[in-house]
RNA sequence: GGUCCCGUAGCUCAACCGGAUAGAGCAACUGCCUUCUAAGCAGUAGGUUACAGGUUCGAAUCCUGUCGGGAUCACCA
């Protein structure tokens, strides 16, 4: 049952019995009714004072009067100015709360989870460089894609996961150039450092070296431009990613162990962080893909060719640039590559929808991209979307690699592990966990709070990282929301212990009064599903996030308010057993969908 | 300079594509632990929504302009 479009159904009716009017249910709005007035739902009867004939509190007075006695839904209402608060009645929220619980019974799937709708969605997220560790940018970019991909498969989506990896180029190079260098040898083992750590170490190291030979060169008198063009570093560099280009066998045996490592430091990254990908792709693999792409739109008169043999596409129609193409020696450049992987991705995995999660700093390249295959005709065209999201900035401002202000993911996530840690230890209420069961926790609150932090801001919008707020944990954070879940478990434990049957879920119905904290709740619940096709749709796993909040904030006013086990009729006390453990799993869904795991204890 | 994004409480963020007295959290202050977990709850204080115009019953939201911040405009990826 869908209270909204039962009460819409009853507007649209006393418009045409009041007002010989006919007003479609799909052009009634609703609006959440304002915490400090009486009701659920609320209708704004301002726009239709010409329907009506009377002012907006008549209007309101008339039709909240008329879905009263006609309908059977609202129970009462209040009018306020021109707006008509609907209050819903309590049998019917019992009535609603039994077909939510009775759908997570009872069904495959959880409440509101979609079946599937036949559609194939990709997901291309995370895309790191092989020179050099994850940061805290990349984290952002994991857990909006991973937050995502969960949330359009519970839409009904068929997700595939993906992670393009970035393995060859100049940069990968310098890192190469630096171990040969200065490596002697060493290995992650020897060393005792991550792979993706080790290979940074060398690109700094590159760097430093770097900036040294351009300094004596430019103390000998050349111009800085010219020296850092013709430093023998650099000149090494450019030397060596000829040669991996040629295949040669030592730089190729060098560029695969380096990369292993590497690989290898990603992999315990992302399982520390539980985030999987379906498919990985090599840019090694790809990067020569997307010159025939090119030859096609040539020939079918969508690029041209310049005097030196240079192609580009001209996107002036567009309110775009021209745009290169491919380099008059025949090379790819960055789009090159795109306009060909977007088409072998097509063909591994023939999608309707694709959504690259990427920093907003390539929203230009992405326009570009895309309007390039819409003039191609690619028929996928329509489907691609660029999740664009914002930079993560340090109160000391933007995150430079080379100014080492990078905040490193590993570090980060130890970080917050060992605060959850030390803020636990001083609660001291899991004193007789086991030290692994302990170590869970803290790997849960820590790591909970971390993606919590990154995913409820607006994808979209440039976020502030500081430290010592991320690493709060009290109100607006996950471990506020798991912690409600903690709670819950323990009521859920001690009904256990009294024999109360949680699974029956329908023998509510002669219950008399709800609190007004338990209406609340239900009403969150029951918009749920909307809430999550909504977040889908958006492609905002904020929405999300914020949903979670909300809940179990609610949930809380609930708890203080009503002391459950103090309630003596049997069926009432059932009831708020049963309606707390819906509460849990939803808490836990929800929090699922963000990839943030829920404890029993905490 | 062109294009795009942003500007909301001291700080970090919301505000359901035009609705009510702009909401949360943090920080500050006041209460509440012998009861199911106080990582909680309730309350006080904090706002000319950068600024100026416009559109209308009604604007943080839409339009114009100004100021401020950022991104991008590479034959880098």
């Amino acid at each position: 049952m869908d209270i909204e479009k039962q009460i819409k159904s009853q507007i649209s009716e006393a418009f045409t019995s009041l007002y010989a009017h006919t007003l479609p249910e799909d052009e009634i709005k609703l609006q959440p009714t304002r915490r400090e007035f009486a009701g659920s739902h609320t209708f704004v009867t301002f726009p239709y004072t010409r329907i009506t004939g009377k002012n907006p509190q008549d209007s309101a007075q008339e039709i909240g009067r008329y879905l009263k006695d006609k309908g059977s839904i609202v129970g009462n209402f209040n009018v306020v100015k021109g707006f008509l608060n609907l209050e819903v009645s309590g049998a019917v929220w019992l009535h609603i709360f039994s077909e939510i619980a009775e759908a997570n019974k009872q069904g495959e799937l959880p409440f509101g989870y979609q079946k599937s709708n036949g559609q194939k969605v990709m997901v291309e997220f995370s895309s790191p460089n092989t020179n050099k560790p994850l940061h805290l940018g990349h984290l952002r970019n994991i857990f909006l894609g991973y937050a995502l991909s969960n949330m359009l498969e519970a839409s009904g989506y068929t997700v595939r996961k993906v992670n393009l990896v970035n393995d060859r180029g100049i940069h990968i190079c310098k890192s190469m150039i630096a171990y040969q260098r200065f490596g002697k040898g060493e290995t992650p083992a020897s060393a005792g450092i991550k792979g993706d750590h080790l290979a940074g170490k060398y690109y700094v190291r590159f760097d430093k070296a770097y900036k040294q030979e351009v300094q004596e060169m430019t103390a000998q008198g050349m111009p800085s431009e010219q020296a850092r063009k013709e430093s023998p570093l650099m000149l090494a560099a450019q030397h060596m990613l000829r040669q991996w280009e040629q295949g040669d066998p030592e730089v190729t045996a060098l560029w695969k162990t380096m990369n292993h490592w590497v690989y290898e430091g990603f992999d315990a990254t992302y399982q520390n962080i539980g985030v999987s990908f379906d498919k990985i792709y090599y840019e090694s693999d790809t990067y020569l893909l997307g010159k025939n792409v090119v030859e096609e739109g040539l020939g079918k008169g969508v690029f041209f060719q310049k005097d030196d043999g240079s192609i580009w596409v001209d996107l002036t129609g567009e309110g775009l640039d021209q745009k290169l193409l491919l380099r008059a020696d025949g090379t790819s450049v960055y789009i090159t590559q795109d306009l060909g992987t977007a088409d072998m991705r097509y063909q591994d995995f023939p999608f309707d929808q694709s959504v690259y999660v990427v920093g907003n700093e390539q929203d230009y390249h992405f326009e570009v991209l895309f309007k390039i295959l819409k003039k191609l005709g690619r028929p996928y065209a329509d489907g691609i979307y660029h999740l664009s999201y914002g930079m993560v900035d340090l109160p000391s401002g933007r995150m430079k690699s080379r100014e080492g202000t990078v905040v490193d993911a590993d570090d980060l996530v130890a970080e917050m592990v060992r605060t959850a840690q030390a803020q636990t230890e001083a609660l001291g209420k899991i004193e007789d966990f086991t030290a692994t069961q302990a170590q869970e926790l803290y790997h849960m609150l820590g790591t909970g709070a971390l993606k919590y932090f990154l995913l409820r801001v607006d994808p979209r919008k440039r976020m502030l990282f500081d430290p010592e707020e991320s690493v709060q944990f009290q109100g607006n954070t996950a471990p506020f929301i798991q912690y409600t879940y903690a709670r819950i478990s323990a009521i859920l434990r001690k009904a256990a212990e009294m024999g109360i049957d949680i699974s029956d879920t329908q023998s509510f119905a002669s219950m008399s009064a709800l609190h007004p904290a338990e209406q609340e709740v239900i009403r969150l619940l029951h918009e749920f599903p909307q809430k999550l096709s909504a977040a889908a749709r958006e492609y905002s796993p904020s929405l999300m996030a914020q949903y979670a909040y909300d809940l179990a904030k609610e949930y809380n006013r609930f708890y203080t308010e009503v002391s459950i086990f103090n309630e003596k009729d049997p069926q009432a006390l059932a009831f708020r057993v049963v309606f707390s453990a819906q509460v849990a799993q939803m808490i836990n869904q929800v929090m699922r969908l963000l990839g943030i795991q829920v404890p029993e204890r905490m």
